[in-house]
DNA sequence: AAGCCTTTGTGAACGCATGCACAAAGTCGG
DNA sequence: CCGACTTTGTGCATGCGTTCACAAAGGCTT
């Protein structure tokens, strides 16, 4: 007796709307557990999770037809079956290159080997940071960034150097294999096609914020007059 | 003369999609800027911001026509313009509440502040951390979080503390009179109507790299006979 | 065994975002 | 001053994502 309906349903084709939030359920899904949850239903578990009830099982019928009517779904169930569509069920290799403010807050950080990522490589520049231990790992020099790469097996890289050196270091990890990239630089990076790049830039983040708030208290003031004063002259 | 189209335009509600990219128009034109570049297209532009061109220009058709038919955009002009739709025309005062790993080095980051954000707070609740100086920044005691947000005139406020501090600190800076949040901690936090919030996960991020690295790989491997095993038991 | 009750999975409608393609607008050389 | 050329601003079509609403499905009680 399988339980997965073999039929229709696994359609290869998740939307991208869709895997960024699985994450978010999963993470729902493991508080749940944790509180010895057995069962939950769909307006629960969105509830839990911060969406829609109507979106939340749209999207897991993406992935199969796991739940019960009249009950919900199995917790442990569909953390597996949600942590196998993800790629989670194999531990990940990241290397980490840059080692600064940023980088070594991302090396310090537990959450990540718990999601099944593992910080195998810390890789910088600096011969003064070269060699420094952090967490446990030491941290090697970029000339060795193919044999690191090749040797760990690693497939996603996280980018946390300053911006003039992101496009570069992004080529010779590229080169070297990497086809994910998480980039924490404030540029665009321009990657050949088949590999896929991620960024995170904090500064865009506290700008809609800013946005918004200057929304609440009255929108934007400026007007033609402003420009001139702020340019200083002509 | 006056040189912003008085009529249409200006629709008082742009979409959010555009907000979100506007930040990253900003950052092009301040290197084409630097680069002394005083005129720009629409393609050239959205070169460099790796967006479709018209995409621009229906994004900046949101502000206003900034443009010149035949010439393109002035650089300076520009930068105004969004800056000043985005608010940056004047200076925010942002409170980071918990200095652990993330909340020191984005406290000791200097990209914010060429942006317009002033880390003006620095708030945690360990006794060994209170008192200690970051970035010319002496951390405050969170029981301080109320004064220190009203003398401060503080409406945004980061949020780097463990997830189970998460939403109870929530509460207590949005009773202070915050009205804008950066949420690090890997929660749903829930908000009175008002208050914005934007998440930065990492975690998450990492595992939709994963899932498209997966695919690459030749997708998702597991059978019924997996779960069985991963459970071990039954 | 039958019917009631709960909850899933999805069809359909709607709204937002993207990108093409082009007319209108403006520049610049002659 | 004119005509050729460039580039904007946008109408329109298409596709994706969200949400409502409900029939079908399954469990549970009697
Ligand atoms: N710190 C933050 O809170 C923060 C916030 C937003 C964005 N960022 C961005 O994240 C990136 C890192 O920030 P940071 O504060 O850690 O900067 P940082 O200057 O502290 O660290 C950068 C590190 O990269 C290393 N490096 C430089 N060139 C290199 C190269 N070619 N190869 C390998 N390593 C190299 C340096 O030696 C240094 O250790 C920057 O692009 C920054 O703009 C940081
Ligand atoms: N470090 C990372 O790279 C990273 C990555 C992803 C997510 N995060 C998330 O960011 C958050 C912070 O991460 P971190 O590594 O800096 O953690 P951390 O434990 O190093 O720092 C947390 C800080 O918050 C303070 N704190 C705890 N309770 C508080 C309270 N009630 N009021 C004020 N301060 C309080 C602690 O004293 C500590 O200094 C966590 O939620 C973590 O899950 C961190």
């Amino acid at each position: 007796m399988t339980r997965r309906s073999t039929l229709g349903a696994r359609n290869r084709g998740i939307p991208e709307a869709t895997v960024a939030r699985l994450p978010v359920y999963l993470r729902a899904l493991h508080t749940l557990a944790e509180r010895g949850i057995v069962t939950v239903s769909s307006e629960e578990l969105a509830a839990a999770a911060g969406v829609n009830s109507a979106k939340l099982r749209k999207d897991l019928s993406h992935l199969g037809s796991y739940g019960t009517r009249g009950v919900g779904y199995e917790v442990q169930y569909l953390v597996y079956q949600i942590s196998r569509e993800l790629g989670l069920t194999q531990d990940w290799s990241v290397a980490i290159v840059g080692l600064g403010n940023l980088g070594r807050a991302l090396a310090g950080y537990g959450g990540f080997a718990s999601r099944g990522f593992r910080m195998s490589a810390l890789l910088d520049a600096d011969p003064a940071i070269v060699g420094e231990r952090i967490n446990g790992l030491t941290v090697e020099h970029i000339d060795k960034l193919e044999q690191v790469i090749a040797d760990c097996g690693i497939s996603i890289a996280v980018l946390a150097v300053p911006a003039s050196a992101a496009q570069p270091v992004c080529d010779r990890v590229v080169a070297s294999g990497v086809t994910s990239i998480l980039n924490f630089a404030p540029v665009v990076l321009t990657v050949p096609d088949g590999v896929d790049v991620r960024k995170v830039d904090l500064s865009i983040e506290l700008q809609i914020l800013a946005f918004h708030e200057q929304r609440k208290a009255g929108g934007p003031a400026g007007v033609e007059q402003e420009y001139l004063e702020a340019v200083d002259g002509s």
